[in-house]
DNA sequence: TATTGTATACTTGTATTCAAGTCAATGTAC
DNA sequence: GTACATTGACTTGAATACAAGTATACAATA
């Protein structure tokens, strides 16, 4: 039913590994919008008893990404068409606000600054490599790595962490849009106007850059909608 | 240990019920910054089994309210001023991005708006009461009310959702700054400025008045730091 | 035939049991 | 006296057992 199921090393316990492996398959779209699913079914198929299933399966239900049928099995929540939009809002709204923050302490002659260029510009680099094999789940990642790379800037770990929450929420239709409009060249010179409106301390420009950027999904969602209709909802 | 552990009616489970129990405590103070706690505690306090206690525990731990220590038991998390600081900074702007778009909409002549002005108001008015009896954890409440008002006007329950995890970390510091500094007639006069701002749709006002109302806490925290030292971290 | 009651095989919710790590007290060798 | 091994009483992590609600198949009944 689900396949990539990995258990990695380390000191998580089995409740948080289980959250993650369940979170990247609902986020790639192996288990499906709509589809039922059961904590026995991941508990066989992760090896490990229904209560670290049910740790992670909780989480996910609070973050909604899982829907809970009392006695009567689990969902994958449909995606909606208003939460996208109310995560996209605030989505936009952390990240405006940290490239604002950014521009404003922007020292072309501070190392710090230095680095963060050098990184999202071999990031940018790594985009057009990635482009090529055209896997939009790479892609995704790659997109991920660069906006995580502005926002760990400014070193505000919680607003990371938020930012990634509302992502989990456009990841989907994300995924669904850049397979049916690959017009990932599009979204990489996005980011490359940003990275210079970064370097020039272009601070309306780079807002309206971003904001244009991450308005995208808004759009994108009414063709992917009508094209799975069944994974919908709204 | 704790008091005013109380089950309610209806059809939550006992992990969500107990969860906002334990939450409560957290926030108000009644579980202190740093103590050490354990699952039977709560588990024989609210006689039940430690499975909902743990449900409950686990989602505290992923908000941060609690540490856990595996084998050793848990603490209540420490006041972080950098996690403070982390959180202020998202609130600050998703509520300056609500006003805006409050703003930006605002038509005296519509109903929606005439109703939001006079909830408003109305809990200005209580605000003013409940200064009387100077009650802090009253005052809080009311406090949150009147911007849960605000951030509801826009329509967008994720953002809601997200200010009020957020005020999870703030809400101790104030709580505590209150009782030190009791300047809650300047808190409830910036609310009126607040309110005089969004009918005049004066936009820029309203976004200084209300960062300006946010950042508070960034100064309060220094006074009852030094008051409270057994309570912070950093 | 249509409807209603019921047994049954599911599910999640909760309680209980078992496993394994931590720490402090205690006893012992040196 | 001091270092160190050992024991035991804790803890959380994980597995299992039990309770209770839900849907479906199906037989009994009008």
């Amino acid at each position: 039913m689900v396949i990539g199921m990995v258990f990695g090393e380390g000191k998580k316990t089995l409740g948080e590994q289980a959250y993650e492996i369940i979170r990247e398959n609902i986020l790639t779209l192996r288990l499906k919008p709509g589809q039922t699913v059961y904590e026995s079914e991941f508990s066989t198929m992760l090896n490990i008893s229904r209560t670290p299933v049910r740790e992670a399966v909780r989480a996910l239900h609070i973050e909604q990404l899982i829907d809970v049928l009392p006695q009567r099995g689990m969902k994958i929540a449909l995606i909606s068409e208003r939460k996208v939009e109310e995560t996209r809002f605030v989505r936009e709204s952390l990240e405006v606000s940290a490239i604002c923050n950014i521009v404003d302490q922007w020292e072309p002659a501070q190392t710090k600054y230095q680095d963060l260029y050098r990184a999202l510009a071999s990031n940018l680099q790594s985009q057009k490599q990635v482009i090529q094999n055209g896997d939009a789940v790479q892609f995704l990642q790659a997109d991920e790595a660069f906006h995580r790379l502005l926002l760990s800037a400014i070193g505000n770990a919680t607003l990371v962490s938020v930012v990634s929450q509302m992502r989990g929420h456009l990841n989907r239709v994300r995924l669904l849009s850049l397979q049916e409009i690959p017009y990932t060249e599009g979204l990489v010179r996005e980011h490359e106007q940003l990275l210079e409106a970064l370097q020039s301390k272009d601070r309306d420009r780079a807002t309206s850059i971003l904001s244009a950027h991450l308005s995208r999904v808004s759009e994108d969602i009414q063709v992917v909608k009508d094209k799975y209709p069944d994974y919908f909802t709204d």
